[in-house]
DNA sequence: CATATGTCCTGAGAGC
DNA sequence: TGCTCTCAGGACATAT
């Protein structure tokens, strides 16, 4: 689920932790087959325990706590949170790190499905083993320029390429169908093929859309899986355009919404505003 | 190399 | 109520 927006909430919601010692780490009580963690938990304290956050960053879909020397990495995925306070559920907590102070502080990592893991990577590992041909220039960063050779270089559609991340970093399934509906870009077409004025609006759409989502604080669907830090649902699903939205009227009054798949997930768009 | 596909895991919702 | 089936925001490994 949490894609730029939501991962970026999910890091300032965390923020309070900076300059924080952390006490100890422990796995809560959890029967569900447990997440990745790496290394072992034994080696995550010995590297981490007694030592200071120095701050909390995003990496495209991931936070990281930064420290000295290392960096512990919170990877979501489709299901997980990482906050402070409040989880939506007990039972599914998979990780937890407190710090010392004399009001308890703990930073959680919690995952409904546990897809997601918890890495422990030394600073100057990062972009070796996460960013190198992995991850893209995040989508908040990039310049049109780069955005456009990008794109120019793959022939799959549009809407497939916008979820590769190593393409641009940060745009997942919801937001890649918002974006292109703005843009009135068809997800169908090609991404070598769509015209540079086009991937123009794609840009500004991109970068519009991503940042009113974070002023939302995200998207929390039906299954209301996602949270803000204060366990709140996000708001910007009630500006969903096309998201799940199969069926009903296109603003444009003359189309209704289709739902197709496109490697495997779902595409939302308007067959007649997007061509 | 570029692209396509199957898979990890749990839970919600639909249909019967 | 309870069963079975399908689907889900991501991203890997593996196959073509």
């Amino acid at each position: 689920m949490p894609e730029l927006p939501e991962v970026e909430t999910m890091r300032r919601g965390v923020l309070p932790i900076v300059g924080r010692d952390v006490s100890e780490i422990v796995l809560p009580p959890c029967k569900l087959k447990r997440i990745s963690i790496l290394p072992s938990l034994a080696a995550i304290r010995k590297a981490l325990v007694g030592r200071r956050v120095q701050g909390v960053s995003r990496l495209g879909k991931r936070v990281l706590v930064d420290f000295a020397e290392h960096s512990l990495i919170l990877q979501p995925k489709m299901a997980g949170l990482v906050t402070l306070g409040e989880v939506p559920s007990r039972e599914h907590l998979r990780f937890e790190m407190r710090f010392r102070g004399k009001q308890k502080v703990s930073l959680f990592y919690w995952d409904r499905r546990g897809l997601g893991g918890v890495h422990l990577l030394h600073r100057d590992e990062i972009q070796q083993q996460v960013v190198d041909g992995k991850l893209g220039p995040d989508a908040l960063d990039i310049e049109f320029d780069e955005f456009y050779r990008r794109f120019q270089a793959t022939r799959r559609p549009i809407k497939v390429a916008l979820l590769d991340q190593k393409l641009v970093a940060g745009v997942g399934n919801l937001y890649a169908s918002e974006i292109l509906y703005a843009a009135r870009v068809s997800p169908l077409l090609a991404s070598k093929d769509v015209s540079r004025k086009r991937m123009r609006r794609v840009y500004d759409f991109m970068l519009a859309i991503l940042l009113e989502a974070i002023e939302k604080e995200g998207s929390t669907l039906s299954d209301g899986t996602y949270r803000n830090s204060l366990n709140d649902p996000g708001s910007y699903q009630n500006h969903h355009r096309v998201y799940d939205r199969a069926g009903a009227n296109c603003e444009c009054g003359r189309a209704e919404i289709q739902r197709i798949v496109q490697a495997q997930r779902s595409t939302f768009y308007c067959p007649r505003c997007q061509k």
